[in-house]
DNA sequence: AAGCGGAAAGTTATCGATAACATGAAGCGG
DNA sequence: CCGCTTCATGTTATCGATAACTTTCCGCTT
């Protein structure tokens, strides 16, 4: 790199110090000198690194570390998205991951992120290896777990209750007429929030003296295909079913699909009810019964409970985002 | 954080010099002093400083950036998966940040990542500011201009050409029968690439005397609401076209559910195709004509060529991924 | 037994910025 | 005109790891 703090300092006549300063806008320098070292620095191209001052001082890490379980998630592209535009804009820098649904893999993705000593990180999900927790504890800065919601956060949280999503769509269900419900999941033991929607969705419906008929839960990830195939596979098991319950939108999706292909009427012969709200959904022939739920709001949420805190206030610990049950022409 | 390396030689009983050469795997060691070491190291919970390391010598940076138009497109998601699935894998740690398709945007974010002294840099497009290009030299670091092929990059490239699939799309619906074709588009002036497409497009249909008989570019964000209303603005101005060919598949969905409300067949009375190769297209009830990107593949390549030239390989100047015109039901 | 080669380990200087402390000059009331 | 405050600026130590160089030690040859 061409120019640092000394070659300006030099070049305009004073010290490191007042440059840093300068540079910094912080306070303790005249006009006069501003000006000149503004003018120098411009002039010289000066870079600033961030490396020496991290180092130096962790206070001025701008780092903020984020892992997802899939980077190809639609979902989670709009909490990134969230997070992104609400960090960029006060100069922090985004380091991403991908967990793949393994607090494993996440507990090498948070070992690696910690030896850059991060402001602030931001995961997925409330649960964690016990090194992971260990970890975070040791980095000491602050933490988001985003998405299931937790009220014991390790440092601070955002998100909502996927076992109530499934409770509430069990309860639309059942109040459509719905008897005979089947679920078709993915990320089989993988993903507990899909599981925790699950267990709200049966513990409604077992409530109410309906419960769930059967299930067909892939191992695979939950797109289109997995929700074809799971559907086709639970109905060649149960065919009596009434309505069924996708892991996701994109299941869901998959299984309009095969209704479509076999010519079962959506939602006369079988009812069908999504998760998450794929922005894709919005233009089916048939709007889609689904849950949305406000992703980049989750992302702006955590972003800004971050900085709060990295800015000495006390931040929002925990932060309940609500979802919304679209009744659509599907369920 | 609890230890650094000057603990761990302590309790070791070596120098922090050994300790370094163990941790990082080199030589000049014995086994039991390697094996002393490592154990030390655990037990106190080492976690190394990789801001020290990439600070007292750049070399070990494990910093790659990247910088894509939009973190919510489907497209760029897979691009970005590609390149952290190589990159994680190797331990190197991702950067990202999104240009809202801007190369003024493109270059405050160079200018924040410079300050980091990355060890490889990914951005999106060939077309950068003046001042972008000098930072891009001064930071020293290998560069991977992704998406669009050019062949005089920086340093190097992975990509495909816009112009082409155009004008791939072009004969392709002229050779359906096509004659009076119309393009709907987004992101107006923002998007080059886009632009680029319609150019190679509409060079087809001049050269074959079917010049393309109206357009209709938004200003907003290429999505389905703007294929809908895109759509309709163009047919309410030209009723007569009998294909319209858009920015992308989103649109092109956006465009089909437009024709679906309006009763307009698909495609009888008017063709559409698309751009991109978005999986949702995949399960419409009608396969949607559309140019397929090998997203993935393209992340990985430019993963793979930049990991190449950090290990001082020479990597490849220029990779040429092949696009796939997948003849639908819709044009 | 002196000398030598080579592996193992230690020493020193360094990267660039910043916190904490130190200095110095100007301004000002008594 | 002295001592006090205040603001602008300079000095010094420091963060943790690494490159480059030096020393130590051991075994082996002649």
């Amino acid at each position: 790199m061409k120019a640092n703090l000394e070659d300006i300092a030099k070049a305009a006549g004073v010290s490191k110090m007042t440059v840093s300063r300068v540079l910094r806008g912080g306070t303790g320098f005249s006009d006069d000198t501003r000006d000149r070292v503004v003018k120098v620095a411009e002039r010289l191209g000066y870079v600033p690194n961030k490396l020496a001052a991290a180092f130096g001082s962790y206070q001025s890490s701008t780092l903020v570390g984020m892992c997802v379980p899939r980077l190809t998630s639609g979902l989670f592209a709009h909490v990134l998205d969230g997070v992104d535009r609400a960090l960029s804009r006060l100069g922090y820098q985004l380091m991403i991951g991908a967990n793949n649904h393994s607090v494993v893999e996440e507990e090498a993705w948070v070992r690696q992120i910690a030896s850059w000593r991060p402001a602030g990180l931001i995961l997925s999900g409330r649960n964690h290896t016990p090194a992971t927790v260990d970890l975070l504890r040791q980095v000491a800065a602050p933490v988001v777990e985003i998405w299931e919601l937790t009220t014991s956060p390790i440092d601070m949280s955002v998100g909502f209750s996927h076992h109530d999503c499934g409770a509430e769509m069990g309860q639309f269900l059942l109040r459509r007429g719905r008897r005979r419900a089947g679920y078709v999941g993915a990320l089989a033991r993988a993903d507990v929030m899909g599981q925790a929607r699950l267990e709200g969705f049966q513990a409604v419906l077992a409530g109410a003296g309906h419960p769930l008929v059967d299930r067909e839960v892939l191992m695979d990830m939950p797109g289109f295909y997995a929700g074809y195939y799971g559907l086709e596979t639970l109905l060649a098991r149960t065919p009596d079913l009434d309505v069924v319950y996708f892991h996701n939108d994109d299941m869901a999706v998959g299984g309009l699909a095969y209704a479509a292909a076999k010519g079962i009427r959506v939602p006369e012969d079988l009812g069908i009810a999504g998760w998450g709200g794929m922005e894709a959904a919005s233009i089916l022939p048939k709007r889609l019964t689904t849950t949305v739920v406000p992703t980049t709001a989750i992302g702006k949420a955590a972003a800004e409970a971050l900085v709060a805190r990295l800015k000495g206030e006390p931040g929002q610990e925990v932060t309940v985002v609500q979802t919304r049950l679209v009744p659509g022409e599907t369920g």
